[in-house]
DNA sequence: TGGAGCATGTAATGAGTTACATGATTGG
DNA sequence: CCAATCATGTAACTCATTACATGCTCCA
C-alpha cells in the first residue's frame, strides 16, 4: 500500500512549500511571489522567478493551488486551495534533512598549496568583505526589528545569520594565514 | 574578441575543477575520483558519482583530460593534460563566488508560528544532535591531524568545519527557544 | 511621444540526486 | 560454488540559474 501525500516524505519540496507558505496571505502573482519570496526569505533559501513558474505549474496541475484568470501581460494570480495548506502543513513538519552548504573559497583552499600568495591574499580579502557587509546588514536589521519590538521568534532565522557570519569572520581573522 | 578559457571566468565548473585537482596525484577512473572526492572534499564539497561521469565526459571532449582503454567493467583511467592543468590552475585563481548556504530547518522556522511545538522540539533536536555529532568528527580529526604534526594550511578547512558546527550549536542553545 | 525602466513570463542550459544495472571478488 | 559485497558505470529525473522576449507606465 502506497502511502502519498501525508506520509513522511512530503508531496512537495521546500521550495514549492515556501510558496505555498507565502499564499497563506493572499493570491499572488508568480512574479509577486518571487519579489516576496526574495525578499523574505532570500538570506537563507535562493528562489528564482522560474522556479517559481515551473513549481507553481506543477501545484497548479495536482490541485494545491488555483489559477486565476489572465489579466494584463498574461498575469495570472494563484490562490491557496485546502489540499494546497496541508501540503503546506505536512512538509512544515516533515523531517527538514541536513544543510546544504557549499563554499568555493574552501574548495580553492582545500588546494591552497597551488594558489599564488598575492592572489589568495586577494581572494580572501574580497569574500572576508562581503562577509562582514552581511553581517552589517543583518546586525542593523535585528536592531531595527527589536525597536519594533517584536516577538523574538521572529528573529531567528536573522540570529543565525549573525551567527554564521561571526564564526566566518572569526574563522577568517584566527585560522587564516 | 572574445576571450575564452584563461580569462576571468574559468572554462570549468567548480566541480569539475576539483576533479581536475585530484587528477594531478595522478591518473584514476571515475569510480576512484569519486571516492576520494567524497573522502577528501565531501565535508564542504558533494560530488555525486553522475557528476563525476558527466564532467569527466565534458572535460574529455575539450581535451582537459584524456581517457585510457577500457579495462575489467569497462574501467577507463582519466589522465590530466597540460590544458587540463592550466584550467585548473586558472579556476583556482578565479573569483569564488559566494556561498550556497541552505538550511531546510531555517525555512521552516520562517513559519514557525504554524508549527506544532511538540513537533518542533523533535525537528530541532534531531538536527542538533546531527551537528553535534559532526563538531566531534571535526574535533577528533583536528587532533589527529594536528598529532601527526601537519602544516596548519592543511587544517584551514577543518578549521571552518569546527567554526560552523559551533557557531550553530551556539545557535541553537542560545537564541532558539 | 518616445525611451527608460519596471513587470511579467518563457526557454535553454547547467548542476545535482536517485535509482538502476551488472561485472568482479571473496569469504564461508 | 554460491551468496554477499564491492566496483563501476548509466539513465532518468529533479532542481536551479542565466538569458531572453515583450508588454506596460510614466515622466521629461
Amino acid at each position: 500500500m502506497v502511502c502519498q501525500g501525508s506520509g513522511m516524505t512530503p508531496s512537495v519540496n521546500a521550495t514549492a512549500a515556501a510558496l505555498l507558505g507565502l499564499l497563506r496571505d493572499g493570491p499572488q502573482s508568480g512574479y509577486g511571489l518571487a519579489r516576496r519570496a526574495q525578499e523574505e526569505l532570500g538570506d537563507f533559501w535562493s528562489v528564482t522567478r522560474s522556479q517559481v513558474y515551473r513549481e507553481l505549474a506543477g501545484m497548479a496541475e495536482r490541485g494545491l493551488v488555483e489559477v486565476g484568470d489572465a489579466g494584463a501581460r498574461d498575469r495570472r494570480d494563484y490562490r491557496l486551495t485546502d489540499e494546497g495548506l496541508a501540503a503546506f502543513r505536512g512538509w512544515l513538519h516533515a523531517d527538514p534533512g541536513p544543510d546544504v552548504v557549499r563554499i568555493p573559497l574552501l574548495l580553492r583552499l582545500a588546494f591552497v598549496e597551488e594558489v599564488a600568495p598575492e592572489r589568495l591574499a586577494e581572494l580572501v580579502a574580497e569574500q572576508r568583505s562581503a562577509h562582514e557587509q552581511r553581517l552589517t546588514r543583518y546586525r542593523e536589521l535585528e536592531a531595527a526589528v527589536q525597536a519594533a519590538g517584536v516577538d523574538r521568534a521572529d528573529t531567528v532565522t536573522l540570529r543565525f545569520g549573525i551567527r554564521y557570519e561571526e564564526a566566518v569572520l572569526r574563522w577568517f581573522d584566527e585560522d587564516l594565514g
